[in-house]
DNA sequence: TTTTACCCTTAACCTAGATTAAGAAATGAA
DNA sequence: TTCATTTCTTAATCTAGGTTAAGGGTAAAA
């Protein structure tokens, strides 16, 4: 369990006892490839670490269309937080795009946690906090950029998910079609990128 | 002090030594229209609540242009969440589109608060976090629907704003040009509405 | 190992929304 | 009240990105 928290245990180096009682409320699981952590409609009822492997957080539109909007890799905590913390039905789907390797905590077991280890409490305000951050530079973002400065700022700060990921889903976190980031990357290549 | 918390009131009540607390932490104040509560570059102090008046953030993008990402009326709780819980430079910028009377908490009192009278806590973590799935949700609908859409549902969402802002910072607030908006609203008064 | 499902690219054509310009109307400051 | 500043609208023209379609390539499942 050494991943978990470990950037934060830098900051604020948890005790043994600490420590101990925060794995006594941790679950690990396995999720193949197309398996589901939350789907629409649902509770999200656990917030996600992921060890090894990939997610995908998405919502359909009425049209059936499927557009994404968070990634999580190794390292990364993945939920709904607006349906985690309010426990009310989700409009999105979070989904395995690799076979992988998770962490667990339920909802009551956090809040629990939130009470007996106040450190936890404050781990999970700044995982908040720097998520709602992130969402509100990309609204920021997404008004004033083309589609290619887009691109070319999700290659700069996803360096490790633009090889691993199909273009497919690179395409719809970006609010693209597919066959548009192909003229895309055509048009780069030949600018030598 | 009335309309502060007041929904709160309704299901979290407070004692009279808890008003009395939180009151001793709150100043009034009077902005002038076109006054600034926060500026690109500066780190938000403050929490603000709006008695009367109204007010947009927006960010600034490279080419100048700006680009309403909030509006906050009667009744409304407006801060750079980013800016303010991480003390850290703001890129946006909160103004005043009306002359408007605000009471405001600075984020050490708020802090102070936060421990002294727990119930504060909750009632700006509810705050925070129907702020972030407001924000999520725009991320999700820009995705995938028209302006027409988007500006008919603005509609919906904001009745009292529609007839109270410019649509120039309604156009900004939805991303497109005052000039389509203008186009959207003749298309829509040709169909009757 | 074979089959199936998904993925990538190209190209022709199409549309939502931007840009520019310019005049009329409303609003705010003095 | 008057002047200055915003605001709203219309129309012509332009472009980023969508749509459709089709062929070849790759990875997953059986």
């Amino acid at each position: 369990m050494q991943s978990l928290f470990k950037e934060f245990e830098e900051i604020l180096p948890l005790s043994a006892e600490e420590s101990e009682i925060i794995e006594s409320k941790i679950r690990f699981s396995i999720v193949k490839r197309k398996g589901f952590l939350l789907k629409e409609g649902c509770v999200c009822k656990h917030y996600t670490f992921v060890i090894k492997g990939c997610f995908k957080m998405y919502g359909v539109d009425d049209r059936g269309f499927s557009h994404n909007i968070q990634f999580a890799a190794e390292g990364d905590w993945i939920a709904d937080i607006g349906s985690f913390y309010t426990q009310t039905a989700s409009k999105l789907n979070i989904e395995a795009l690799e076979y992988s390797e998770i962490y667990q905590i339920s909802q009551p077991d956090l809040y629990w946690l939130f009470v007996e280890v106040n450190k936890v409490n404050r781990m999970f305000k700044v995982i908040s906090e720097s998520n709602f951050v992130e969402i509100q530079n990309r609204v920021l973002q997404n008004f004033s950029s083309t589609a290619e400065q887009r691109y070319l700022s999700f290659l700069e700060q996803y360096p490790h998910l633009s090889n691993r990921l199909p273009n497919t889903q690179i395409a719809s976190y970006l609010g693209i079609t597919p066959e548009f980031l192909s003229k895309i990357r055509k048009g780069l290549s030949k600018k030598g990128l």
